[in-house]
RNA sequence: AGGGCAGUGGCUCAGCCUGGUUAGAGUGCUCGGCUGAUAACCGAGUGGUCCGGGGUUCGAAUCCCCGCUGCCCUACCA
């Protein structure tokens, strides 16, 4: 042990201690020395590699780095290997802005796809790198060097096996669907690339009439011209349009409408939902010389399905004249999609232009029509060769002019934008392949319910979530990522899934080095059909969640499931990661991948925004620890909140763990300097010298000890940080300390001190090895420090353990009594101003709480500065209380009637029946002792102060003795504080000098001894200084102190 | 629209699962105190319709139902 000195610097203490596990490896140390105890598995939740770490990664992994290294302390082979993201569209575009590339033709033509793949891979391995770093910074240990990567070779085996797998069980599927498609950078987008890249944007409103076929038992004139009225902001996609879907159940208006045009009264009939007519005439209004109009019928949306309308844009585009032909095309079709909160309740649908226009199509078997090239230009029809975008106010014009339009206006709604260069995406039907979930949700949603979710209402939200699924669109059309190990006959178009690279080597008819599985390398491979055509390959990439989704088995290179013991993620990876490892452990293997699933919440700013750069509110995790250190952000994480809710950032909050530790590290640095002045050795001898105090905080760190166990194993983090904070702030340096410290100002080989000594030390190390997990720097410091020659090297090497033999539940409970009744003295004091320097002569307790006054009156006396302590039956006015809690259990619904009799006696009389016979039968309620509480008031005239066990008379008498000692304290208090001024050393000696107070011999030579000086008459002051003592019996000393220094 | 979570002093949050004294901490503010762990610490005061309404119960912050508000997820924005 070395002595403690100068103020506490926790970021240079985070570097020193980094660099000692570096330099002895102490992380491997740790591994090898749990090698053969049972595996716990951890998963990590691979981060996208996409250059620094935010808060809420930092919290992530700091929620990962504790329960680990807990487990680890509870000596488990902890399998925790490090994971990346690192294949997919952000690193593509990164690297495009690098070599300032525009288009999805210039990678190949520019650069070229190797050219391009290469740096792709430099790109994601640099920001590993830099990642890496941060973490570390943190103090995370994981397996960093064993780190799993996507984008290695037996990874994207692992990839290609399980699809194969899925391809052998029928789950793999090639299929046309509508996706997310930018015009700009030719290619789909992933429905968690668009998330949160919906923008604002104006864009045209416009309701259209589509004119409903002349039906022959329709003969009645006024209902010929009659038209349904849709509504769109996307009035490129009506070229596209084949159907009309409405709401089953909604009401339908036929409304009669009677306006002007060209001069002449004209007389129509337009089909909209009931609830919406008003408004739509509203707009209606004008553009058209409305006259008048009324609602002639409603009818059930049901009932117009399969009515024929004429398409508005047949003349527009040839196509549409074809389609017209087929049954269900230009009809009315149900869907329940349709809603009432805007429109007019009939919607214009484009199956190959909308997602849900699809799933309609599909449905009623109409074309699945889109009729536009990668760059959003129609391929035919009247506006061939124009971006549709720029279409729109043409067929605005169009349809005026065919009197087919309602309205015309702008609409502002949030639109999905393409995030790389912000172009509006447009939906479009393509050819992708997918994973036919769909097949195998039931059993999905059965392995859910096997895991132990934290909290446990995550299971129903991710069964939720799951219910919602469709299949899953694994191809982009891309080139950084894992590829579609599928190869396509050109002759027969059969397809074959390839397992490995060993079977791709096989079959292949040419001769490639399969050195790197990425594209373009794969892409040249031929395999010969059995048709005897040529195979290629489908150009594709897989989906980046593919990647992540193989963890549990392509991280560790497993063909068998091995569970992972436990993950955790952030909320957003509830439907993300947690369910893309599943999925795809469910088509392998029929199984969920983890047992115990933990989500935790996301980290926002102050005023509880999201942290984002155009905010300007983003926290940098670099600097707050550059500024705090890596223990303070790490403790803060998980204290600041339950885990799986959001944490509101907030540097005040970060002050008061600041606090905290301020306060960890005096009480270490009380203990240890005061150890090294007294050279003490540790020795478990001297626990056999230990007083009730001691035992009583051994008892609770025990207690603690086996509260924090159970906290994290199941994690409960904020419990888990609660209740360290409780015990080094109260327990330990409010109380303990506090008890002890006159204990330390005692010779050195004297019992007492060193059981002292023995008990700070005992705590101390029990305390830093369960703060460890979340606080590993600032523990292994002071374990460092504090470790004797046969202890482990690292505080990470020992175990968390209960000695179960120290807990004693009744001195815990007995010494909360005696801090309850020191408190209410101190409480007392204040009242009337008797301050703690002045003794009290004697005080008054229960006699209840005899036992506990013989044992422990001795803590109260030195800590209330008490000289005596009497204990008495007291005598007074007694109130009485029932107690609720008992009593209900016994008299249940008869409690009322039990209370009401309780309170009609006499408390006095009650009390004392109570104590004769033990029990009282009134009413035919028997009333025991344990039912009632029982209070005595404090009369006005007597000090006294209330506490849980009953009341604290004090009696505050002045006496010429209590003066006397309480003015030696005052003078102590001045002189040690003129010490202080002085920066003296704790053990230096001085000369000093009083005038203006008198004490006798024994006082004087109780002073010297506290302050180490010595009394002299004449002096040579190196500091002087003027007091003023005012004593609570009003007297006033006026009193100089001259101190100089020994040297 | 569906699902989930949350709503407790000025602020940040415990407590709720498993109903039972006077609903707790920290922080803020006001006052007082302490002093060799000291840019720390202690005490007192201040401050609450426990979101609202209904129900169950002898008893509800806690359990149930309905609603309001905020956040998140999913869907949608035709």
């Amino acid at each position: 042990m070395k002595e403690v000195k100068g103020a506490v610097n926790f970021r240079e203490m985070d570097k020193e201690i980094k660099k000692f596990w570096e330099d002895n490896k102490i992380y491997q140390k740790v591994k090898k020395l749990n090698e053969h105890y049972p595996e716990y598995y951890f998963v990590d939740g691979p981060p996208y590699c996409s250059g620094a770490i935010h808060l809420g990664t930092a919290w992530n992994k700091t929620i990962k780095d504790t329960v680990l290294r807990f487990k680890r302390m509870q000596n488990y082979n902890v399998l925790d290997k490090a994971g990346w993201d690192m294949h997919g569209l952000p690193i593509e575009v990164k690297v495009e802005n690098e070599f300032n590339i525009k288009s999805k033709k210039d990678i190949e033509t520019k650069i070229g796809t190797t050219e391009f793949i290469e740096k792709c891979k430099e790109f994601a391995l640099r920001n590993k790198e830099v990642m890496e770093n941060q973490f570390k910074n943190l103090g995370i240990w994981l397996d960093w060097e064993n780190a799993y990567l996507p984008i290695k070779n037996d990874y994207i085996e692992s990839g290609w096996w399980s699809l194969k797998k899925a391809h052998e069980k029928n789950l793999l599927s090639k299929d046309l669907r509508v996706g997310y498609w930018c015009p700009r950078c030719e290619t789909s987008l992933a429905e968690h690339e668009v998330r949160g890249e919906y923008k604002e944007v104006l864009d045209p409103s416009v309701y259209v009439k589509f004119k409903l076929m002349d039906k022959e038992e329709n003969e009645n004139e006024k209902e010929k011209d009659t038209y349904l009225v849709i509504w769109t902001t996307t009035p490129w996609t009506l070229m596209a349009n084949l159907l009309v879907s409405v709401h089953p159940d909604f009401d339908y208006a036929y409304v009669e409408v009677v306006l002007e045009r060209d001069g002449e009264e004209v007389r129509e009939t337009w089909i909209i939902a009931e609830a919406l007519v008003e408004e739509v005439m509203k707009k209606a209004g004008k553009n058209n010389n409305i006259k008048s109009y009324n609602i002639t019928k409603t009818v059930k949306g049901k009932d117009l399905e399969g009515t024929k309308y004429i398409h508005p844009l047949l003349e527009e585009n040839e196509r549409q004249k074809e389609f017209a032909e087929i049954e269900n095309a230009h009809t009315v079709v149900l869907g329940k999609h349709v809603s009432l909160d805007g429109g007019t309740g009939l919607v214009h649908t484009a199956p190959g232009f909308g997602e849900e226009d699809f799933e309609v199509g599909k449905k009623y078997n109409v074309p699945i029509y889109s009729p536009i090239d990668d760059e959003g230009r129609y391929i035919e029809g009247k506006w061939k060769g124009t971006f549709v975008k720029d279409a729109d106010e043409d067929v605005i014009e169009t349809l005026k002019n065919k009197n087919l339009l309602v309205s015309a206006g702008k609409i502002k709604h949030t639109y999905p934008h393409c995030w790389r260069c912000k172009t509006p995406l447009l939906f479009r039907a393509t050819e992708q392949w997918f994973l036919n979930i769909s097949k195998i949700k039931d059993d999905i949603i059965e392995h859910a319910k096997t895991v132990d979710w934290v909290p446990n209402w995550v299971e129903t939200r991710y069964i939720n979530g799951v219910k919602f699924v469709g299949d899953w669109n694994i191809s982009r059309q891309r080139y950084w990522g894992i590829p579609l190990p599928i190869w396509v006959c050109e002759e027969c178009g059969k397809y074959e899934v390839i397992g490995s690279a060993e079977e791709l080597k096989e079959k292949m008819v040419n001769d490639i080095p399969l050195d790197d599985l990425h594209k373009p390398t794969v892409d040249k491979v031929i395999l010969k059909c059995s048709c005897g055509g040529k195979m290629k390959r489908v150009p594709d990439v897989l989906d980046v969640w593919y990647d992540s989704g193989l963890a549990p088995y392509a991280s560790i290179n497993a063909k068998e499931l091995k569970k992972a013991d436990f993950i955790v993620e952030g909320n957003d990876q509830v439907t993300k990661w947690f369910y893309s490892q599943h999925a795809l452990s469910a088509i392998v293997f029929n199984d969920i991948p983890y047992k115990k699933c933990m989500m935790h919440g996301f980290a926002l700013d102050e005023n509880g925004n999201k942290m984002s750069k155009s905010l300007g509110n983003v926290v940098n995790p670099d600097d707050v620890v550059e500024e705090y250190g890596a223990d303070l952000l790490r403790y803060y994480l998980l204290s600041a909140n339950k885990a799986w809710e959001d944490i509101r950032f907030s540097y005040k909050e970060l002050g008061e763990i600041k606090s905290l530790f301020n306060t960890l590290w005096n009480s270490y640095t009380f203990a240890v300097n005061y150890m090294v002045l007294d050279n003490f050795v540790p020795n478990d001898e001297y626990m056999n010298y230990l007083k009730d105090e001691d035992k009583w905080i051994i008892s609770k760190i025990n207690s603690l000890t086996k509260e924090i166990i159970e906290d994290l194993e199941i994690p409960h983090l904020h419990s888990y940080t609660w209740k360290l904070k409780e015990f080094i702030l109260n327990d330990l340096s409010r109380w303990y300390i506090k008890l002890i410290r006159s204990r330390t100002w005692m010779e050195k080989d004297d019992p007492d001190k060193l059981s002292a000594y023995q008990t700070l030390y005992y705590v101390l190390m029990k305390l830093i090895t369960i703060l460890s997990p979340v606080a590993p720097h600032i523990s292994e410091k002071i374990y460092q420090n504090m470790k004797t020659e046969d202890m482990p090297e690292s505080i990470f090497m020992n175990k968390i353990t209960v000695d179960e033999e120290y807990i004693d539940k009744t001195l815990e409970g007995d010494i909360e009594v005696v801090r309850e009744i020191v408190d209410a003295i101190l409480r007392g004091r204040d009242k009337v101003k008797h301050t703690l320097r002045y003794p009290i002569s004697k005080i008054i307790l229960p006699k209840s709480i005899e036992n506990v006054v013989e044992k422990y009156g001795y803590i109260i006396k030195e800590q209330g500065n008490i000289k005596e302590i009497d204990v008495e039956e007291f005598k007074g006015n007694m109130t009485v209380k029932p107690n609720y809690r008992e009593l209900g259990k016994v008299f249940k619904s008869e409690v009322p009637n039990v209370v009401k009799i309780i309170n009609s006696m006499n408390p006095n009389e009650l009390s004392e029946k109570l104590k004769e016979e033990g029990k009282i039968e009134i009413d035919g309620y028997e009333i025991k002792p344990e039912y009632v509480e029982f209070k005595i008031e404090i009369p006005e005239n007597i000090v006294g102060m209330e506490f849980s066990k009953g009341n604290v008379y004090m009696d505050i008498e002045l006496t010429d003795d209590i003066i006397k000692e309480g003015l030696m304290r005052e003078v102590i208090r001045r002189i040690q504080s003129m010490r202080k001024d002085m920066d003296l050393d704790i053990e230096e000696k001085i000369k000093v000098k009083m005038d203006g107070i008198e004490f006798n011999e024994d006082t004087l030579k109780s002073i010297e001894k506290e302050v180490r000086g010595m009394f002299v008459d004449e002096i040579k002051p190196d500091y002087e200084q003027e007091w003023e003592i005012k004593t609570p019996n009003k007297e006033v000393y006026k009193v100089k102190i001259s101190i100089q220094k020994l040297l």
